[in-house]
DNA sequence: ATTATAGTAGGACGATTATCCTATTGCGAG
DNA sequence: CTCGCAATAGGATAATCGTCCTACTATAAT
């Protein structure tokens, strides 16, 4: 199953390396010679693949559309109950604070990034805002919501992005702790 | 009154341009041409008042700094009501929300892009969130919240760096308008 | 077995980066 | 007037950036 050939093989591994680099410093901080060291490869290999920097991180960010889409279905699958579905996206929260707070969260700090300068790039890296909009947008319509829903989605967005920054700027983990807590109950007085 | 010498004029004027240059595109997003061309000086020049660019950024942080304890100091002026102190805060954002939508918040997206990678130089931007953190639970104490004043504050903050992000990424400004209203609602309430 | 194509390999390229260097000019103190 | 330093000026430099180019090898189809 899942048989992949040496080819798409090879093109995972750089997207995989390319993910964690961007992640780790930034799309502008991640040299094309880092992507090259870190994926063991050498340079002419990884332009057969991708003809520029900005294909990877289209690729990276289809990458992270797919394993969240998947993330998604699993909660949905766990829980029938919309409250616990939306505790489900705070738990992530929590579940991730030792990388949230070395390099915040890989969706914002992405976004922010490319939100100055390369207006072009961060429209497809909104693509990943959208997919937790409209996924929490559907969970408060199942709370009977339905008129407010997308503007408790972008809240609860707001709310965890916040929170993320904050934890990172401070390298903080008690605080993410603390607010997420203050969200559960939020989610709970729904 | 306040009269600056040619060459204290001319720093200034750097700064000046450096800060709204990073404001705009970034701090690594601004190159030193860049802030050559925008200033309007050459490229001697500008190092013969800044060894490095690094240290242009130094002297736009103590510009922020200067200018937003100016805006504290102000706010503690015009009102007496702690309440009305940070509902000032608020009015901030609501009256700052075309460039924030624009460029996000001066202080966030700067500290974020700095916490990446550039620790050395984030922890001087750090000095900015602290100067409202302080301020901030100092207007909590005056309501009471002594034991949770920090925690409070950072509360806030963390808000309003949410509601800013959002607004930015998706060049919102009518979310920022409905997010601030529910900050205020969350003030008076205290 | 031959051919075509996918994949590997790595140096070359021009543009841009931050920084440095050496002149030259301007101005204020003595 | 002149000496000395602040300020202006702008080319030089080495490193790094993303991208391109050509050559070589492996694999799969005919």
């Amino acid at each position: 199953m899942n048989a992949l050939s040496k080819g798409e093989k090879t093109r995972a591994d750089i997207v995989e390396c390319a993910r964690q680099l961007f992640y780790e410093h930034g799309y502008d901080g991640t040299s094309f010679s880092a992507i090259v060291e870190a994926s063991g490869l050498v340079r002419g290999n990884i332009y057969h693949y991708f003809k520029t920097k900005d294909d990877i991180l289209q690729a990276v960010i289809e990458l992270h559309l797919a394993d969240y889409r998947a993330l998604l279905a699993q909660w949905e699958k766990a829980d029938d109950d919309p409250k616990m579905r939306l505790l489900a996206f705070v738990e992530m929260i929590t579940g991730r604070k030792t990388e949230l707070v070395k390099y915040g969260c890989p969706i914002g700090t992405l976004n922010s990034e490319l939100a100055k300068d390369r207006r072009d790039l961060q429209q497809a890296s909104r693509a990943l805002f959208d997919l937790f909009r409209d996924w929490l947008a559907a969970r408060f319509c199942e709370l009977g919501k339905n008129e407010e829903a997308d503007a408790l989605a972008l809240h609860l967005l707001g709310r965890a992005q916040g929170i993320a920054m904050i934890a990172h700027v401070y390298r903080d983990a008690k605080l993410l702790r603390r607010e997420t807590d203050q969200l559960r109950d939020w989610i709970s007085q729904l």
